[in-house]
Order: structure tokens, then C-alpha cells, then sequence
DNA sequence: GATAGTACATAGAATACTTATGCATAGGTA
DNA sequence: TACCTATGCATAAGTATTCTATGTACTATC
């Protein structure tokens, strides 16, 4: 995989592993999470966030188990695995040099260029 | 337009418009200098490079010319509109606060959360 | 004359994301 | 009763970005 590799993906995958890093969610609950932490900046749209939790237990990063919650609706839980952790350490590593990268074309002034 | 908005244009866009706003240049030398100054790690590959440069002219944030160069092939050679100025300002706007968003997430300590 | 570098360009495939829709349960309200 | 909203999971179709591959053409070098 080239070039921004992870990032092209956008940010979907590293904040589902992020927040089930901390514990076992459902789909709806990571959604809320998600715009509540961000203060509503980040909406995942049901659309990408099931396609993508679905993916991700087929990569092996997440599993899912069916828990019923008494009166309410039945609920799928997603827990992170050995190697979902693992690819977030990897995707946080990936998403820092991407923005030093970035940082560091968008802010060095002109005057730093070197001759040639 | 929702989401992250330019952020899914990945970062093409506004590497582009922050090389132009220095100096007119022509395709193969953004795409250098890009890799340059990046430490190669910014690897623009023609088949995203031109029409992506096609699109931002269209758009009309660039506008374009050819130059003859003596010995050395016809290079066309691009340079920023006010129109793209304006979409660099403001694409740097929503790179920082989607960098900010993101980091916030993925940075927060899990014992920050309030409850509910 | 074969290869590599310069320089622009497009076609087709892969993938992420959006929009729209569907099913199903529960609670409020008019 | 009928309607709306919220919860909760899911898929299909369309759009946009990016990747891979290829083509053309000139120059220099071995």
C-alpha cells in the first residue's frame, strides 16, 4: 500500500480501535461517543460505520458477540483484539508522521528553500 | 459537502495550493519538490497529480501556461488564483481543527470521561 | 539502438465515503 | 388508533479520490 497508506482510509478505523481500546462497544454507542468527544465534529454516518466494524472482525482487529439487554433492543458488542491494538499503535505512529509531514510543507517559510 | 469535508480529498489539494502560493511551478517539479521537501515521504504519482491539477483549474483556483524552455521539452506551468488562495487559507483552517479533533480523541485519557 | 530521465496525459480498477432505504422495538403524544 | 422520534443493525447505489498501468514524445548517455 503506498503513499498515505493508513490516512487514506481516513480517520474511521483508528478512532473505532481507540475507542474500543478503552472498552467493548456497539456500533450505536461508538457512534454517540464519537460526536459527543468531538463535540459533534466527527459523525459517523451508519452507512460507513457498519461496513467498516464489519471489516475490521473480518481483518481480525475486532470481535463481536450479541448481548441482550433486557427490555431494549439486542445489542452487538465489539471488543478490540491482540492485533487491533496492535494496528493502533501502528495507525497512531502512521497518523503522526503524516501530520509532521504535512505540518512541516504547510508551514516551512519560502525563504527556507534550498537552492536547485 | 459533510464530514471532514476537504480532509477526504486527502492531502493533494492543499500541498498543491501551499507550492503554488510560493511560485508558479510546472507538474514533474511539484511532484518533486513535494518528495523533497517531505523527505520522500509525499509521493504525488502522475495519475493523481494531473487530473487532479486539471480539476483545481477547472475549479479555477489555478490557471495554467505553456512555457517553451529552449532545448528541454513544452512544460505547462501552473499558478494560483485568488480563488485558491482563499481555498488554501481555508483548507489550513479545517486541516488544524481536523488534526485537533482527531488528536483530542485519540490523546484523552479514558479516566477524562463524564458521565452518562 | 537500448536505456533512463524528463514531461504531460488518460483509462480502468480499487476503495472510502455519502445518501437513501429497510427492518424492528419502544416510548410519547395527539 | 395513528404518528413521530429514538434506538439499533444492516445493505444498496452512487460519488469522489486514489492507485495501477499504459501511452506519447524529446533528450542524453552508454
Amino acid at each position: 500500500m503506498p503513499l498515505q497508506d493508513q490516512i487514506r482510509k481516513g480517520s474511521t478505523e483508528i478512532l473505532i480501535l481507540k475507542l474500543l481500546a478503552e472498552e467493548p462497544m456497539y456500533g450505536y454507542q461508538i457512534s454517540h461517543e464519537l460526536q459527543r468527544r468531538s463535540g459533534g465534529y466527527f459523525e459517523m454516518k451508519e452507512g460507513l460505520l457498519y461496513p467498516t466494524l464489519h471489516r475490521m472482525a473480518h481483518d481480525g482487529l475486532l470481535k463481536s458477540e450479541w448481548r441482550e439487554a433486557g427490555t431494549a433492543r439486542r445489542r452487538k458488542y465489539y471488543a478490540i483484539t491482540e492485533k487491533g491494538h496492535r494496528a493502533l499503535s501502528e495507525q497512531i505512529k502512521e497518523w503522526h508522521t503524516f501530520i509532521g509531514n504535512l505540518l512541516q510543507v504547510l508551514d516551512v517559510p519560502a525563504g527556507a528553500k534550498t537552492p536547485g
